[in-house]
DNA sequence: CTGAAGGTTCGATGACGGTCGTACTATGAA
DNA sequence: TTCATAGTACGACCGTCATCGAACCTTCAG
């Protein structure tokens, strides 16, 4: 009944429309923000922000999710204190075709 | 017959398998050099480097000229003192299927 | 040979972005 | 209430890159 004495923790995501090319290409031609995509592809679901291996600090990946988000790629949602990750794939699709998969499939074969 | 004073001026390609897919997403990152790729694919052949429409200077557009040869998106080559660039489209999908075509749909559509 | 056109090289500059550590907030467990 | 855990905000640092102008090189036309 009572509300909490703070506000819920909510977070901002772009309509798909609003993203640019030049968002989504910046985003993905980071290598970590890459490895991050690759991870959540490959877990294909959800993934919570402390569960990613990366070579950064935790403050420099709060960075890179915030790019991520910003430029649609992923959805980011709290449960509790952890703050879980999914990838747009679908709204990715419809609004840059092709371009999602064609650089993960080449991050994959890469690695 | 007479040997030309100077060297033939030539110009060095990588081996689309030594290119790395860093190097094709920070070259398809910046927008003059997406430029480039959009108004050479839509030329659909060889355009002379000072064909190209764009906002920056000459040494400017040198210096993204060789970002994208570096990247293996273009080849270049010079018949007399005009420099020709033409897309390297079927190297490009071998190696990083779909990224191009990808890229230029958005960027298109974009426009 | 001379001039002009097409590009390049060089150095300087300025902005942006990835990185970190520290201090902080929010949530849930004890 | 207290503590631990998960992540964030902030400021600083530093390297990289896009940009330019000026000087230069290469080729072809007179």
């Amino acid at each position: 009944m009572a509300r909490p004495r703070t506000t819920p923790r909510t977070v901002e995501h772009p309509e798909l429309s609003e993203v640019t090319l030049q968002q989504a290409l910046e985003a993905l031609a980071d290598p970590v923000r890459r490895m991050v995509v690759c991870q959540l592809t490959q877990a294909g679901g959800e993934k919570g922000c402390g569960t990613f291996d990366t070579p950064v600090s935790d403050s420099t990946l709060t960075h890179h999710f915030n790019v991520l988000r910003e430029a649609g790629v992923i959805r980011q949602h709290y449960r509790g204190t952890t703050k879980l990750n999914s990838l747009r794939t679908e709204e990715m699709e419809a609004r840059f075709p092709g371009l999602l998969p064609a650089v993960v499939t080449a991050a994959d074969a890469e690695a």
